[in-house]
DNA sequence: CCCCAGGTGTCAG
DNA sequence: CTGACACATGGG
C-alpha cells in the first residue's frame, strides 16, 4: 500500500469516462484488473491510494500522471464549451492501456452497448484469462486466444465480433501481425496499419491510437462524439455522409491541436451523462 | 415486434 | 466512390 500525491487528478472521472472496461467501484474503492495484476485504488483529495503488486512508477504511468494537465488544458481551451468541460471534469485523465486488450475491447465495442462489451469482456477473461487470486482473472493472451476454438468462445457472447477477435489473435500470436511494433510508428502510419485488421475502422484504431499507444492526437469520432460535435462545431465541419465522421476529426485536430484526444474524452464524458 | 447500441464489411448502383 | 444493409446479442 502506498500513495502518490497526485494535482490535476480524478479517480472517479478516469475510470468512469469509458475508455476502460474493467474497473469496478464498491464503496469509495475501485479495483482492477491491468497488465495481470488486481489494482485496488482510491483517491482522497490530492492523494491518489494504491494496494497493487505494481509498482508506483507503473501506476504514474497507467494513468498518465506525468502529463502536463495545465499546458494540455490551455491548449485544448479554444471555446466556452470546452472551458466549462474542464472545469466540470478536471482531473479526468487518459491511461495507457495494454494494447493487445484496448485492441479486443475496442472490436467487441462496434454496433455494441457498453454493458455488453463489459459483459463480453469479463467471460473472455473468466473463460480464458489466468486466475489471479480473489477470483480476479487476467486478459487472455493473443496465444491463447489462438487456440480456442469458435464454438468456446460463443459462451462469451461476442456475437458477429467474436471470428474477428480471434483472427487477429492467431495473426499476432504467429507473430505476423506485431502490434506492439506500432508504438514506434507515427500516428499516420500506426492508423493505416491498425485498419488493415479486420473489424478495425477508422473509429477503432483512434481508439487504440489514444488509448493505447497515447496519441494525443487522435480523436475517435463515434455516435456520441458525431452528434456532440454536429451540435456545437457543425457549421465549422465540411463533407457529407460516408465522409462526415472523418471530417469532423480533420476539423478537431486542427481547432483543438496535437492534445485533441483530450478534448475528445471530455466531450465524450460529457455526452454519456446526458 | 419494433428500435437501437463507443462500427465495419460487403455489395449493388 | 457512395449509400444501404447485415451483423449477434441484450435491453428499452
Amino acid at each position: 500500500m502506498y500513495r502518490i500525491t497526485t494535482p490535476d487528478f480524478n479517480l472517479d472521472h478516469t475510470l468512469s469516462c469509458g475508455q476502460v472496461f474493467r474497473w469496478q467501484k464498491n464503496g469509495n474503492l475501485w479495483t482492477g484488473v491491468v497488465n495481470g495484476a488486481v489494482i485496488r485504488a482510491k483517491q482522497e483529495r490530492e492523494e491518489l491510494i494504491i494496494d497493487s503488486i505494481l509498482d508506483r512508477n507503473f501506476i504514474r504511468e497507467y494513468f498518465r500522471l506525468d502529463d502536463d494537465m495545465v499546458k494540455i488544458y490551455e491548449s485544448i481551451n479554444r471555446d466556452a464549451l470546452m472551458d466549462a468541460l474542464i472545469r466540470k471534469y478536471r482531473g479526468l485523465r487518459l491511461v495507457r492501456q495494454d494494447p493487445w486488450e484496448c485492441l479486443v475491447s475496442y472490436i467487441c465495442s462496434s454496433n455494441n452497448t457498453i454493458r455488453n462489451i463489459k459483459n463480453s469482456i469479463s467471460r473472455m477473461c473468466e473463460c480464458f484469462g489466468k486466475e489471479i487470486g480473489s477470483g480476479y482473472y487476467s486478459f487472455p493472451e493473443p496465444e491463447m486466444l489462438a487456440v480456442i476454438e469458435t464454438c468456446q468462445m460463443q459462451q462469451c457472447r461476442l456475437g458477429f465480433r467474436s471470428s474477428r477477435v480471434l483472427e487477429i489473435a492467431s495473426r499476432v500470436a504467429e507473430g505476423e501481425f506485431d502490434l506492439y511494433r506500432l508504438g514506434k510508428l507515427s500516428y499516420e502510419e500506426a492508423r493505416l496499419e491498425l485498419v488493415k485488421i479486420h473489424g478495425v475502422g477508422n473509429k477503432i484504431a483512434d481508439c487504440v491510437l489514444l488509448f493505447a499507444f497515447g496519441k494525443l492526437e487522435s480523436f475517435p469520432v463515434d455516435t456520441h462524439i458525431e452528434k456532440i460535435m454536429e451540435l456545437h462545431y457543425g457549421r465549422h465541419i465540411t463533407g457529407t455522409k460516408s465522409k462526415r465522421k472523418e471530417a469532423i476529426a480533420g476539423f478537431a485536430r486542427r481547432y483543438f491541436g496535437g492534445y485533441c484526444g483530450y478534448a475528445q474524452e471530455y466531450l465524450y464524458f460529457e455526452d454519456l451523462g446526458t
